[in-house]
DNA sequence: GATGAATGAGACTTCATTCAT
DNA sequence: AATGAATGAAGTCTCATTCAT
């Protein structure tokens, strides 16, 4: 019964942060606001996380492992390789576009915001790299795919795929682009990327 | 000497907001930090500054400003259409690696850390992309890159570079590879993206 | 015509002043606010005035020159001491009713809010006592009034009448209680005060 | 002991804030400066107080209270009615001069200055007006005092005394004039003013 | 576990005043 | 005569964090 009630608490900051993060943004996430949400004092907070970066670092965390997990899924549908990218592609973007702010507090590591991101955190957070890095090893053994160095390819791969995201949702594209239209566009440019070219699939479009 | 002092203190205080964010990065760049290098009080930033947004947006924009120039530059002195796109490409990396702080100040604009941004302003960003998109047109008016929708093709050769300049400068980068090996390795994709592609060219690399 | 001129700006100010202190108050009556009020620079204000105090003073002066002066006529159109009396108070009245702000102001003084007022200045703002002072002596000389001590009877007379007004302005009154009948109620006990009583009541003390 | 210092700060800061109003006057009266003298950080205040305003008028309703217990205390030694409301404005008298910046704090509620004084704090206000008040009432039973309105009369004498004691405590009475001679005489005739007066004086206005 | 008190940093605003031009 | 720039004080608010209970 304690226990539960102690993961419970755990539980419902985290999802008051996830609250007070969807509607107010990272600049006005205090903790003073989540400990108000759920009608608990700032301090207490503290008894479940290190400080207020631990706790974004959570919600970073969950938010990755949930990528990750939807990654793994639409893997695990598809059947060739280039079809596994491409699901791998949208569901990335599918994932961008539909928790925003979670997607933008993944990226916030990188800038000095949130610099003390712990090490071991990463490895988790590396789990999306592999799954790409098994689809273009998988693609370069059945001929498909040109890669050398799958691993390589695979952050390659993400960061373009991050930088179209980036693009869309800082609002930042031209208002005469269509957004689906690029985000289809880069799509298929990262992914020809990979294809084995030949003279017959340049056309093939 | 009187315009060069009256001009001085908001030239003062940008050189100082630069070095902080240098030396602190932008989680500990504070208007009393500034005011407190270049010993001055911290109301007079307000003098010249409507608030901190608006301090951070001036950097960002001479940051873009410079960066756009370099970029024109170097265009400039490159002959083909991909020799341009490798050109532009380089110096971009360049850019982001030599200044990362302004760099990733520029890319605040997105995260709602900086939601204020104003429109005015965002038409000195875009400068950026119609040198990219000149640069394709040219190509495609030449044979030498597949492109229809330069403007696109812009927003997408920009948003990956920009990608792959995210995940180097935020250190997601598993150690096991080269960070040069890299940037090269994906620039390489890139461009390659918006060739012509023919049997011929597939083995070349 | 630059004689003129430079009359007209303090007097501009003097006038900017009232009308902010008349729709602000006090409390937000300040030195950009009046010169926001006639597109004058705020350190123009210095070109007349030392400094806020000074200008407040210039406020206190004038108004309480206006009143002297409707004290003075109220006077010289009474008859009888008593009706002189009578109708010094009146006018006292309805001088601190209409101009509240500029009577608070010139109460001002007192608190340390105005301290440096300058001991020239006094001299002026006396000149009520000494009006109030030459009735008394009048109605002494005529029998009509007890007092061997005009000038001390003239400033318990000012006293009580600016307690009176200063309860009525601070509108501390009882909301049971009629203004007017207390204004009225506290005139009549006043200046019966300075009437001669007769042997019966001077000994019941 | 815990409880001790948890009451502690606000006692401590209503005490400082009492010294530096006493040592400073009302115009260099800073949150600031009070956090100052007790080595507190300015915002500790607004943990205890709403704003500047609410600490003054904490300072005010304590002054308040202050004198209605002198007053009340007078009252019950004092025989007569005559004799009380003697004691009453002597004791009035004795505390606007011990107590000469919190008298003039309590009387700051008038002027814009401090607008914002809450109504609930207003009754507090009033007790001394009641004292007068029941004091009026005893003397009319008594048929000594002349009142048919002892809650107005208690309010001109307030005023009366607040208009005698204001003119000595701002320093403008003439200095000719003897202090302490001022305040006997003012008494004398306000007192004077609620006594039974006789037909002769009573038809002679 | 949980909390209230306190802290110090910081943003932002308004202000009176000074100074150099 | 007039002004813009700068200053320092101050009020107000919000915040992350610490501490003692």
């Amino acid at each position: 019964m304690s226990k539960t009630k102690e993961l419970n608490l755990k539980e419902q900051i985290i999802d008051a942060a996830r609250r007070v993060l969807l509607s107010e943004g990272y600049r006005n996430f205090s903790l003073r606001k989540i400990a108000g949400e759920i009608d608990v004092s700032a301090t207490s907070i503290y008894l479940h996380f290190e400080n207020k970066d631990d706790l974004v670092h959570t919600l970073m965390e969950q938010a990755i492992e949930r990528l990750n997990n939807q990654l793994q899924q639409v893997v695990s549908e598809a059947d060739s390789p280039i079809a596994k990218l491409e699901a791998l592609a949208y569901e990335y973007v599918r994932f961008a576009l539909k928790y925003q702010r979670e997607y933008q507090i993944i990226h916030l590591t990188s800038s000095d915001e949130m610099t003390r991101y712990p090490k071991e955190k990463f490895r988790k957070a590396r789990k999306g790299y592999e799954i790409v890095s098994n689809v273009l090893q998988e693609g370069a053994d059945g001929g498909l795919i040109a890669e050398e160095k799958p691993r390589m390819a695979a952050y390659t791969f993400w960061a373009q795929l991050h930088g179209v995201m980036s693009v869309v949702l800082s609002k930042r594209l031209d208002t005469r682009i269509n957004r689906q239209e690029f985000i289809d566009e880069a799509i298929e440019h990262i992914i020809d990327g990979y294809k084995i070219r030949t003279a017959l699939q340049t056309n093939n479009k």
